[in-house]
DNA sequence: GCTCCTTTTACGGCGGAGCGTAAATTAAAC
DNA sequence: GTTTAATTTACGCTCCGCCGTAAAAGGAGC
């Protein structure tokens, strides 16, 4: 699973895909970071007003991790050096 | 160039990075983003408590996207930090 | 129809982000 | 070391996230 996203709709989808891949409800998520429901909700429906603390809380529950790719480069291990 | 982030450090440093990479101060993101200076020297020194909103403002100025990956699943790149 | 589970929305409260603005600290040149 | 550029920090202000808590709306199945 690899998401690209540039707008706060599109991270709050690969979340909510996440989460659901993981078979969890955001109750589920809600036990696991503290955070309430509302928040997440809030999160996986595209709030950009949503801190990267929670962003940051929600993804490491999931395993989730961030890439800063500049767009149009490709990942190739290549490009790095 | 391709960096990843699990915290908002990580992430800070990446924005730092890239902007310098551009050959941009904070002043000149500022004015393409039509954020305060403040705010984005808070960003590149890890402020959790930063919006996404903002954090979506500067990569989108620096032409960076994000990548949502399982961490485990594809190539660990991240040690060129 | 009616349950049960899940998600969304609401409200008072508090804390803090980003604004406008400015000053202070640090780094870089000369 | 002194000027200049760059970054960090501060203050009053407004706005809103997240809290605790609860209720309402949506969905899946019987």
């Amino acid at each position: 699973m690899d998401l690209s996203a540039r707008t706060a709709e599109q991270i709050g989808e690969a979340i909510r895909r996440t989460r659901k891949a993981r078979g969890w409800t955001q109750s589920d998520l809600s036990g696991r970071t503290n955070l309430r429901v509302a928040t997440i909700s809030s999160l996986e429906n595209g709030d950009a007003g949503t801190k990267i603390a929670t962003l940051l809380t929600v993804m490491a529950a999931l395993g989730l991790e961030f890439r800063l790719v500049v767009r149009g480069e490709s990942v190739e291990i290549e490009d790095i050096f």
